[in-house]
DNA sequence: CGTATTTATCATATTCGCATGAGAAAATCA
DNA sequence: TGATTTTCTCATGCGAATATGATAAATACG
């Protein structure tokens, strides 16, 4: 569904969301505790900072953060960069007649999940994410008790 | 979300669905009409064939038949052998956990997207999508009407 | 039989997403 | 200032999806 590229955005995002306000962090940690090369992620960090989510800074105690709350960060935001995904080809045939004219039933069936799609992209934020990510939960205890015969 | 190659398989099915009945197809006049590449097509085609989707005739008079009808044939049918579509990720994030049992929110509401995807891939036939396809209909005259002054 | 038609198959090219490595540029700190 | 840390940037490599070209194998037809 996503690229590779816009997993790794979205994965490194919610980092940065879980250790929002510790000040930056460098994509070095970044990168060791989410297994994701580390030029790469660098790469696309920048292109998010361009993009003004994160701000970067360099030298010592530099690295990236988030520029702006959870909660107010769309997925969306994260993914477009790399994958577009709002100007998709709407028709499933990748013809462009079949669109609004003569829509078909299929199609209409098509672009309601397609809307779908990009309707939770746009409206779900990175806090809706990391809220359940780490849900060391009153239950993490329970668990290895319950292991145990 | 199709691969080029499903996408190509798809479309060549369907033009197949319109053209049944009549005798078999040569790639080169699906490969000309769609605009798709001849050696390419043809491969592909070849792989429906061993799923015996359809069946294939050599030399003179030879090409290429649905076996089935249309509305027998599930989209699914033909894209799958190209692009797996219902062993696909569940989880946005590419994380093994967060499945079953430490379901997130977003999780459950993008499950039920993928499942609805492809419920569409297996409950459409290709049947349902050539009836909208040339609808030639009531309107082909009025069109060219409206557009004189 | 020989020729034309058509699929089947193989080898190779092209393109793109993904990834690596090395160094330049900026910032901090002693 | 010099050393260290960190982002920034460029050059390159790799593999899979996509595409091309040439040829073999099968079938039909005169």
């Amino acid at each position: 569904m996503l690229s590779q590229t816009a997993e790794y955005a979205l994965r490194a995002v919610l980092y940065l969301a879980e250790h929002q306000g510790e000040h930056p962090i460098p994509v070095d940690a970044i990168a060791e505790d989410l297994s994701i090369p580390r030029n790469y992620l660098s790469k696309i960090l920048h292109t998010l900072a361009k993009r003004d989510l994160l701000s970067s800074s360099r030298g010592r105690g530099g690295g990236f953060e988030l520029t702006v709350p959870a909660a107010a960060l769309p997925l969306l935001a994260v993914v477009e960069p790399f994958d577009e995904l709002e100007g998709r080809q709407q028709c499933l045939l990748g013809r462009t007649r079949c669109s609004d004219s003569s829509p078909c039933a299929a199609h209409h069936r098509w672009k309601e999940m397609v809307d779908r799609v990009t309707a939770f992209f746009r409206e779900t934020t990175v806090q809706d994410l990391i809220q359940e990510t780490r849900p060391n939960g009153p239950d993490a205890r329970r668990v290895s008790l319950a292991v145990r015969p």
